[in-house]
RNA sequence: GCGCGGUUAGCUCAGUGGUAGAGCAUCACCUUGACACGGUGGGGGUCGUAGGUUCAAUCCCUACACCGCGCACCA
């Protein structure tokens, strides 16, 4: 046993271990060692960004994942947790190509151009890249950091391309022009995920049009919809219901009557147009109604004049569609197919011209007419409302909220734009749906005796993943119903390029015939022509210059290329396609690509990582990259591998501040982790995360918690302290549990260890780290230091060396004190005899061989007790409890494999089995009987403060106990009652005025007779008493009320009538200790 | 609009159909032979509101209110 420095110091500590650990392998995985008894365990760590630096969202995430990796190494299994980082796409470019504007290296990323800025990156990737990973160590994470992964690494490159390829074989990916979220910050099309909405705050802007016939001559106000415009004569107030016949009825009653055509004085006909939108005006093609709508069906057909730009006011069809809402704005619809999804469906119904009026950086082009162009979206907004008024168009605007998306990482409003992209039908979704099972779908399943009751993470396959907490499920399921194309490409440069290469050539016989001499499978040609035909290879060489109409095509070469291929192609004339793939069209491969996978069958099949660690177990990651990355590693796992990716997913909360915002840096409410490690450690800082973080809440973080986590590992450290401190050099490490001399508070730490042992373990079977922390809180705080290690104090500190004799603290128990008796006459009889006789106080300064047998006794159980409480607590605060291990000799007499070179393959404890509390005689009834004797105390502490009495003071106790207090006890009470004397005497007789309190052990009496104020005392203990037989009468007329009696079960019964009886011996004690009082 | 969480002590949160809990904060006492990053004792809650089920509701059911989140959106 070495000894323990005085003070626990995290920073040095934690890097010797560290280091230990890593330096001989603990972390490292080795697929040779699984085998039915050592199964495997496996988690992929949710890859941060490669430029990330860590918070306390990592920390949270990552302490997850180390808690699980350690257990499932305790529980002997062979732990894969395997690190890595993510290329993150936009998010790396940005923040490079920020600090370069910065450095005042380029003004744009066109200075540099797309190689050199790629190099630039990477050079930035080398040397910042692995910030994070050295980060989560100071953390502690146990991560096999031998096989760590990067998602643009070569071979995880082939993976994504290999991919790419066979999806599109698969005809999953389709190259088109779509509507798509444009990021008018990042220059790059986003997907629907990355689309955040957000409330705004604008206006409705109200404005007029003419309708006028097709060829642009008014319509006059007797025109079709008479009666409409009858009614509504150009009277701006006007509330009157249109009336056109039978038709009347199509309007809703509710629907606003306020709006409608009006007809002015020359007779010319308006109609008005809300939009939020007004710069988009001049991208207008049409105007909608809804055919159902009896204000404005009769103008379907019409024209109006778009009144922007000013010097090109073309006249737009009115057109009839279902779309429209009768209830919104005034009912009809300004068209814009080129700036709004909804606008373009209804351009593609219709046929309407698509006007793209803007540029991809959010300006407006010419399109948008001599006012506009060239303005930025919002400015040209203000223009628009300007020239609206102006010429007389603009009617009112109104405050008007509404919902915006956002581009969630350049935080600007994306722009739908037409464009083209590739498209991704998602594979394997109806696998990847069915999977997830929610308590709500299995318990029938349960029920119907289909259940699986599977160990978590062992045996063979099982297509059942979990989620936990249950409720993502749901959510999971919803996304997964309504599942959109995914759109996979992005106008970056830092990414994985599309592997598709392209070539425009005329459609003749001549032009085509030497593309097909290249070096490639015919069939990876496939053929777009500029009327839309598609053709494969082998069909375009066939007949493809023949096709009807056709001039020319567009080849996409698709393969998985080799570098020569590639330049052969490059040589042809072929330019690979410039954009690159989504970040997270790589990062859904993490599962798999990280372990090796090559996606050739054969190959496959023999890598010895794959089989021994996929599907991997758990999943750590935030409920916000469920549908980026969660359910899409779902389907890729189903897709590649035939199997799901992971087991179960864990989904933490979101780490807020004490207010409940997000953690931001503008905010600068962010505290750095590592600041915190060095404050407090990072066995604090992950205590105290974990204990603040129970499952599927946010976490809101508050420093005071890594306080309480400090506070607490200085706790531990201190309780290892004293066992050392007391221990002698001639009691071996973990002697051997003594059933002979055993305590009742032995037997009651053993027995809480024990409850705290299942509690722990069945924690961490459902995933509650938090209710796993609070239950070691506990035990170790409230029940071993608070309780425990005080009782070991009467055992240890009598007579040995450094302690004052027996003598001076021989117990008052007076006359009865029995006679020395022999070890087994003790242990026949279940009674402790604390070997202190006090009719020879004399002897005592020697203590016996059976007061060092107790000694020894107890020492062993502290031994056995932490040793078991170092094991529980080691996932959760590795550092210190290696460092304890080591420093209380743990490790000394167990095989290296287990403990005997490192804490963390030391066993997981095990509950106590039958056996075990039979030959150590730990029955439960040692529980009430430890914890009476524990309420004495707090009692007698109590009442020890009613009276003023300081903590420092000795005082004298009588207990008037009908049952024997046997010597130990005994000696525990007056130690922890820090009394001068502990009388005990059943027939005890107190003078007049001594104030008792009842326990149960019978009333304890403080004898301060005449130095106490009666009349006080007697208020107080009527108050007890009133407050006794108030409890007396709601548990009596419980009792009294026979539908309580009839239907309650017995055990509630028995309960009940228990109760009553000790508030009506509490009663008796009070009623005596008045009698005494004198009142 | 649909869905999901939440509402319990001053704060942050556990919790159970049968006597309301923890940590922090607070008050008082104590530098007692591991620990002042500590010990001891105390104060503090009609468990969001209103109904219902039940012998019994903080817990189950219904409605409502407020807070947060997700999805879908109407210009």
């Amino acid at each position: 046993m070495s000894d323990i420095p005085k003070t626990y110091e995290p920073q040095s500590v934690e890097a010797k271990w560290y280091e230990f650990w890593e330096q001989n392998g603990c972390f490292t995985a080795d697929p040779d060692r699984v085998s039915d008894k050592r199964p495997a365990y496996s988690i992929v760590i949710p890859p941060p960004n490669v430029t990330g630096v860590l918070t306390l969202g990592h920390v949270l995430n990552n302490t997850i994942q180390d808690i699980l990796a350690r257990k499932a190494r305790m529980d002997g299994k062979e732990v894969l947790w395997l690190p890595g980082t993510d290329h993150a796409g936009i998010a790396t470019q940005n923040v490079v190509e920020k600090t370069l504007k910065k450095e005042g290296a380029i003004k744009h990323r066109d200075d540099l151009g797309r190689e050199a800025l790629v190099a630039k990156i990477w050079e930035w990737k080398e040397k910042y890249g692995g910030i994070i990973l050295k980060q989560l160590r100071a953390l502690g994470a146990s991560c096999d950091w031998t096989r760590t992964r990067f998602t643009m690494d070569p071979e995880y490159s082939r993976c994504v391309q290999k991919v790419f390829v066979d999806l599109y074989k698969k005809g999953l990916i389709n190259r088109g022009k779509r509507m798509v979220n444009w990021c008018p910050g990042s220059l790059t099309a986003l997907s629907d995920e990355e689309v955040t909405m957000k409330e705004q705050k604008g206006f409705l802007y109200y404005f007029r049009v003419q309708v006028v016939e097709q060829d642009g001559t008014a319509v006059k106000g007797g025109a079709p919809g008479k009666a409409a415009l009858a009614a509504s004569s150009g009277n701006t107030d006007n509330a009157t219901m249109p009336t056109i016949g039978a038709v009347e009825t199509a309007l809703p009653a509710d629907a606003p009557a306020q709006f409608g055509p009006e007809t002015d004085e020359q007779g010319r006909v308006w109609l008005t147009i809300a939009t939020t939108r007004p710069e988009t005006i001049p991208g207008d093609s049409a105007v909608a109604v809804n055919p159902k709508d009896p204000r404005y069906a009769p103008f379907i057909g019409k024209c109006i004049r778009r009144p922007l730009p000013v010097e090109n006011q073309a006249l737009l069809p009115i057109i009839g569609d279902e779309h429209v809402d009768f209830q919104f704005g005034t009912g009809v619809l300004k068209v814009t197919p080129a700036h709004d999804k909804a606008d373009f469906e209804i351009g593609q119904r219709h046929k309407l011209e698509v006007i793209d009026i803007m540029n991809p950086d959010g300006t407006m082009n010419e399109l948008a007419g001599r006012d506009l162009a060239g303005l930025e979206r919002f400015k040209a907004r203000k223009l628009a409302v300007e020239k609206l008024t102006e010429i007389g168009a603009l009617v009112k605007e109104e405050p008007y909220t509404n919902n915006v998306g956002f581009s969630e990482r350049a935080d600007v409003p994306v722009e739908p734009r037409l464009s083209e992209q590739w498209f991704l039908k998602y594979p394997s979704v109806e696998a990847a749906r069915s999977c997830v099972v929610s308590e709500e779908r299995r318990a029938p399943a349960l029920r119907e005796g289909g259940g699986d009751n599977e160990p978590r993470g062992a045996g063979a396959p099982r297509s059942e993943m979990r989620f936990y907490p249950d409720r993502w499920a749901k959510v999971y399921d919803h996304w997964m119903g309504g599942i959109q194309d995914w759109c996979i490409s992005r106008q970056l440069w830092w990414g994985h390029r599309i592997p598709v290469w392209t070539i425009t050539l005329a459609a003749d016989a001549k032009s085509l015939e030497p593309l097909f001499n290249l070096d490639l499978p015919i069939d990876d040609y496939v053929g777009l022509s500029d009327t839309g035909a598609k053709m494969l290879g082998s069909e375009i060489l066939r007949f493809g210059h023949k096709a009807a109409g056709v001039r020319e095509w567009t080849v996409f070469a698709v393969g998985n290329y080799s570098h020569e291929q590639i330049s052969t192609l490059e040589k042809a004339g072929f330019t690979q396609d410039p954009d690159v793939l989504d970040t997270w069209f790589s990062s859904w491969l993490w599962p798999f690509a990280t372990m090796g996978w090559t996606g050739d069958k054969d190959t496959d099949a023999k890598n010895p990582t794959l089989k021994a660690f996929y599907p991997t177990t758990d999943l750590v990651t935030g409920p916000d990259i469920i549908f980026f990355w969660v359910a899409r590693m779902i389907m890729a796992g189903y897709e590649w591998m035939g199997d799901l990716p992971f087991r179960n997913v864990y989904f933490t909360g979101i780490i807020r501040d004490k207010q409940g915002r997000k953690m931001s840096k503008s905010l600068g409410n962010s505290p750095d982790p590592l600041d915190l490690i060095a404050k407090y450690g990072a066995d604090a800082l992950r205590f105290g995360v974990m204990r603040s973080a129970p499952l599927g809440q946010d976490v809101l973080f508050d420093e005071k918690n890594i306080e309480l986590g400090r506070n607490f590992c200085t706790k531990l450290w201190n309780a290892c302290r004293f066992r050392q401190m007391v221990g002698s050099s001639d009691i071996p490490i973990e002697g051997e549990l003594d059933p002979v001399v055993m305590n009742t508070d032995d037997k009651w730490i053993l027995l809480r260890l024990n409850t705290a042992i299942q509690e722990v373990t069945q924690a961490f079977a459902e995933y509650r780290f938090t209710d796993a922390t609070a239950t070691l809180y506990r035990f170790f705080w409230n029940e071993y230091c608070d309780w425990y290690l005080e009782t070991t104090k009467a055992v240890l500190m009598r007579g040995s060396t450094g302690a004052p004799p027996v003598a001076d603290r021989a117990l008052a128990v007076g006359s009865e004190a029995s006679e020395t008796s022999t070890v087994s006459e003790l242990a026949d009889a279940q009674v402790v005899e604390d070997g202190a006789p006090s009719t020879a106080p004399e002897a005592a300064a020697l203590p016996t061989e059976y007061e060092l047998r107790c000694r020894r006794s107890t020492l062993a159980v502290m031994d056995f007790v932490l040793g078991h409480t170092l094991r529980l607590f080691h996932p959760f605060v590795p550092f210190i409890t290696e460092e304890l291990w080591h420093g209380m000799g743990f490790n000394g007499e167990l095989p290296r494999t287990q403990g005997g070179d490192t804490i963390m393959f030391a066993r997981w404890p095990k509950a106590f089995d039958g056996e075990f509390r039979d030959h150590y005689g730990i029955d439960d009834c040692y529980l009430q009987f430890a914890e009476n004797k524990y309420e004495t105390v707090r009692c007698g502490r109590n009442l020890r403060s009613q009276f003023n009495i300081q903590s420092n003071r000795k005082a004298n106790f009588m207990l008037k106990a009908p049952d024997e207090v046997i010597p130990h006890d005994a000696a525990v009470l007056k130690l922890l009652l820090n009394a001068e004397t502990l009388t005990i005497d059943a027939a005890y007789a107190p003078a007049k005025g001594v104030p008792m309190i009842p326990t149960p052990l019978g009333e304890l009496y403080l004898p301060l007779a005449g130095l106490i104020d009666v009349e006080a005392e007697q208020a107080r203990l009527t108050k007890e008493l009133e407050k006794t037989l108030a409890e007396i009468e709601k548990v009596k007329a419980k009792l009294g009320n026979p539908s309580f009696t009839h239907k309650v079960p017995a055990e509630v019964l028995r309960e009940h009538e228990e109760r009553l009886a000790s508030w009506q011996q509490r009663e008796q004690q009070i009623r005596s200790g008045l009698a005494v009082l004198g009142g």
